[in-house]
DNA sequence: CAATATTATGCAATCGATTGCACAAAATAA
DNA sequence: TTATTTTGTGCAATCGATTGCATAATATTG
């Protein structure tokens, strides 16, 4: 089918000269004339030549390809996030390969076993939701992968990099911020307890709760996988109650933008007979009617500190003197209309 | 640095057996005894052998994975694409790698380049927005790479699938919708006109014009990336116009939704004041106020179709008996609240 | 001009899995 | 028991690029 590719042997062949000058021709070996590698360059150009990677890749051990399992491509943290370990790895010759587990442990298992048999470089990783066991990773760390954890890491592998938001602190600000505006009885709709970064959020909204001394009420945490469908389906639940809660505090910004809808759509006014904040940005939060208050993350910042941690842990030759201290990055609440019941100028 | 991995030579001198042997017994070949084969597995799996897959690519000239260049993947269409494709290869064993060209010419070629060097089994092309040139394609069907095109297709590349949706008939859909509201001046905001889907929703925009004795006005069409930030500043000049337009038609949605939004921040109602209509769907169409009118497309159909029309030249000694007409699927008119004047049902 | 240093190139093994062919062992037929 | 078929393994070449070591070609020095 595919025709027979050109290799460094027809170049060879053709100037007859031995294989390895060309490879070393090719790849600029000062011990190579320059005359020889003009010709080889020439040559190698005229007849289509295509290096192999994957020969490359077979006898140096290395397949300049790391690879980011997420749970989605298509939700703008992860998306920025992407963008941002692309930046740094397409400067150092790496290709990425973005693979997404869809939030299922068992997609993200299969997963990591087709990266160690391709034999990628390094893996950075998002847990997917229900993660709870972690064997998968550790075969890669025995198969020597250089492995970073990024947003929902795991802390059951050690030596590895985890870059992480302060959660607790950003849901602390989001929970207080509603407080301030004098929202009473304040819901959150939490991520499934399996990841720290939820319950750390359900931490920090908690503590803002006591720290303002608003009761705390088990009925107005709901859990979810957070996707739109939830928002949605929990809002209805939540509007339901007596008394109604009057405010929304969202482990993520989907559920944010769906429950607003729905509650809009019932003809509750946002934010003055509900208030909103979600967790992270969506393109669309500044964009909505009412626009959707939120924490914002460094994504891009979080993608580009992982893959440059994975990077180099892939270029040192022992891992001893790396510090795999956590790294924390600041949040910040971007006050929006959805929250806003006095005129706060931000 | 990675320590040294198990492959099937160890396996061979641990059992006394020929490294053969173990590759057949792995493989299931019907030459090996079941008492062999399971010897070997058991000792693979004692040894913790993962096979490796460049090694097997090398000599097979097939790396089982397939790439996907689109222009960016938080993008709904492209996300659900994805999704579509990655259904199908995952069930033929399949690896699929997603690019993001960014909808730049540039980038595009150096990630072509890479696959290629990768031998990846076949690609599948949503093309950048200012791709005019396409050498870098006809290089890869030349390393006898498969390649199909899905929405943003490339007609000079011959044999080669191409899955699209009647663009021409989805913006005239959109258009009449608009023109039947009753609405005199619709605007459009056009996508670059290199790529033929911007093309072909002028046309039919155009063309629902005609029909319905709108005078056509150079004025009101624009031409853009189509980013949300292209939507914003499109918005800004086409309501200072005066006249001013009555109704917007957008060749995606991301600039319907912030085109909308621009409206919206500057107190003109919608659909009242302007009707809007996108092509396309994002998560949030239906969750806005007011609910974005959208053309919607079979996204997930188009990856699966993609998909499979690769495999199916992947899988084939010659392309001689394919038949690789373009495939074209319909679109459907969402009519929400953007674009309403009359209690429309449905 | 001979002796040595320098530079350029070639030889051959290697990475890990696959596969055509040869051959040994076991099973069957004569 | 011998001849023939079937079944199970092994040998060795192969895919394409890399690399340590040897050697040929050229330049430098005394």
């Amino acid at each position: 089918m595919s025709k027979r590719k050109v290799s460094i042997h027809d170049i060879a062949n053709y100037l007859g000269i031995a294989s390895s000058t060309v490879s070393r021709a090719l790849n600029d070996n000062p011990r190579i004339s320059e005359k020889t590698k003009q010709k080889v360059k020439r040559v190698a150009g005229e007849l289509g030549f295509e290096k192999n990677h994957l020969a490359t890749g077979l006898i140096t051990n290395q397949s300049f390809t790391v690879a980011v399992v997420v749970p989605a491509v298509n939700r703008n943290f992860f998306a920025l996030a992407i963008t941002g370990i692309e930046k740094v790895t397409s400067e150092s010759g790496y290709t990425v390969l973005i693979c997404q587990s869809h939030d299922l442990y068992e997609r993200e298992v299969e997963l990591i076993d087709t990266l160690i048999a391709n034999r990628v470089d390094g893996i950075i990783v998002s847990l997917a939701i229900n993660t709870e066991q972690f064997d998968h990773f550790r075969k890669a760390k025995d198969a020597g992968i250089p492995l970073v954890f990024f947003d929902r890491v795991c802390h059951e592998i050690e030596n590895t990099f985890k870059i992480v938001v302060k959660d607790f602190e950003g849901a602390y600000l989001g929970t207080r911020h509603l407080a301030e505006q004098g929202f009473k009885r304040i819901a959150h709709i939490a991520g499934y307890q399996s990841q720290k970064i939820f319950r750390d959020r359900l931490a920090g909204y908690k503590q803002a709760l006591t720290d303002f001394n608003l009761p705390f009420d088990e009925k107005l945490i709901k859990y979810s996988l957070l996707t739109t469908e939830d928002g949605t389906k929990i809002a209805e639940e939540l509007l339901q109650l007596r008394p109604r809660p009057d405010a929304l505090f969202c482990a993520n910004n989907l559920t944010a933008i769906s429950a607003m809808a729905y509650a809009l759509n019932h003809r509750i006014k946002v934010p003055e007979e509900m208030g909103v904040v979600g967790f992270s940005e969506e393109t669309v939060s500044s964009l909505l009617k009412p626009s959707v208050t939120s924490i914002r993350q460094p994504c891009e910042e979080m993608g580009e500190l992982a893959a440059q941690k994975l990077l180099e842990e892939i270029s040192v030759d022992s891992t001893d003197h790396l510090d795999f201290k956590e790294i924390e990055l600041d949040t910040e609440l971007i006050v929006r209309e959805s929250s806003k019941l006095f005129g706060i100028d931000n």
